[in-house]
DNA sequence: GTCAATAACGAACGAGCGTTCGTTTTAATT
DNA sequence: AATTAAAACGAACGCTCGTTCGTTATTGAC
């Protein structure tokens, strides 16, 4: 049942994780780039791809710099080597742009993580695959995961309600494990709503501060030890 | 030696560690001015006071909406009902608004949660007030706090140095902390890093997230007796 | 009631923004 | 080599921004 899926369960596998996963640089700007083809006037699409990637990497670039919003059209035209109307061609608008990125993050993160609770019994194990499977995407999204948590401001307010929708989402997904393993006697007794909006706060850590991770010499594979650690003390029974 | 001060590490304390410390509404807005007083052009003290506190508060309520590179100045003379000219007499440019803002919160950090290396021994105790100082005080002036948080972006080089240098500064108090009870036998031994940066992430949680508790009807105490329970799990000698 | 000193005002300015669109360059097809 | 469609270009437009400053209103001491 758990078969060639499971082996980035063990340990020290963020190798073999991105490898069961569509998630090389490749596989990614194609995927970018289906997500959003009908809003892309560019038509041959080898050409759009190549030219979005370089567009959302300045973006990114820039917004680490100074922030999406003090980042004008005209930095991201300079950083691009591109014209003002060639811009506009591929990103529809500023707002669009924001827009587009923050969109591929359900998809792609859906894409990796799929629901396991009808294939997978086990609570601690779903746990597990959420902690791994969380810490190994935003270590290869890494840039992207940045970008929506620190701009999540300029989106209009339909894309804000389902970004807030999909956070929602996540940390109902581990209250439901939490409550499931509970049931099934797997876990000891604890306070569902805080157990898992801290584990949600652990996992975010690890792309919100990764300079500070990176400084320290800290692998993903020691952090989602240490976390993993850290919340099974809790959860465990004695 | 731990007489008076010690009052607000008692269960359900957070009124007494409000009553220990100078962060009433008042003292806040007192504190404020006199440390920005030479940049105010308004010399009345009274005068200078009222108005910095509706200012700032606009300030808070803008940039909660829209962020605080959105918030335009006329958008604040609108919230504030003062004119254009009005507000610069209070500050100085938009930069400097913020600026004064970030200065103003290691200033009240350091007033409420003094260095305690010397006059207490246990490191329990120390890593017990810094978790518990930490959230009474980010409950108190949550949207200090929130905006710091948010807006790190738009400060200049020199005071985006000094933030990140107060961010470090609380890091390392943690790891200190943790060693120092690992020295003198009271913890067990973990990652010092990894458990510093992890408490720091939990205790930023609850003024990051704070809509999210409230909507639990989760208290600061609550919240303090959670996550002291999973740290202490972790450095609990067995 | 007078008169300085202080505070508030808001129109005006130049810079820079996002966006548009008529034109030019490039690439592919015949 | 000619034709045509696609892509890139960048000057120009209208607008809003942060900021300034000459003027008006308010305050409080005498």
């Amino acid at each position: 049942m758990d078969g060639d899926q499971a082996h980035w369960l063990g340990e020290n596998d963020f190798n073999l994780f991105r490898s069961s996963v569509p998630i090389s640089e490749q596989e990614i700007w194609l995927s970018f780039y289906q997500l959003h083809k009908d809003k892309i006037q560019v038509q041959k699409q080898n050409v759009a791809i190549e030219k979005l990637k370089i567009i959302i990497q300045a973006t990114f670039k820039l917004s680490n710099q100074k922030g999406f919003t003090l980042m004008s059209l005209r930095d991201l035209s300079r950083e691009t080597n591109m014209s003002m109307g060639s811009l506009y061609t591929y990103i529809g608008s500023k707002g669009q742009l924001a827009e587009m990125i923050h969109q591929f993050l359900p998809h792609i993160f859906n894409l990796c993580i799929p629901d396991l609770s009808n294939s997978i019994k086990s609570a601690r194990e779903r746990l597990q695959r959420f902690i791994r499977g969380h810490v190994f995407i935003t270590e290869c999204l890494h840039d992207w995961f940045f970008f929506a948590f620190m701009e999540t401001k300029h989106l209009s307010r339909a894309n804000k309600k389902l970004a807030m929708k999909n956070e929602l989402n996540s940390e109902q997904w581990l209250e439901k494990i939490i409550s499931d393993g509970e049931r099934l006697n797997e876990f000891a007794s604890v306070d569902r709503f805080l157990m898992g909006l801290s584990i949600k706060s652990l996992l975010q850590n690890w792309y919100v501060k990764r300079t500070t991770y990176r400084q320290g010499k800290v692998t993903c594979e020691q952090y989602i030890q240490f976390i993993e650690q850290m919340i099974n003390k809790m959860i465990e029974k004695r």
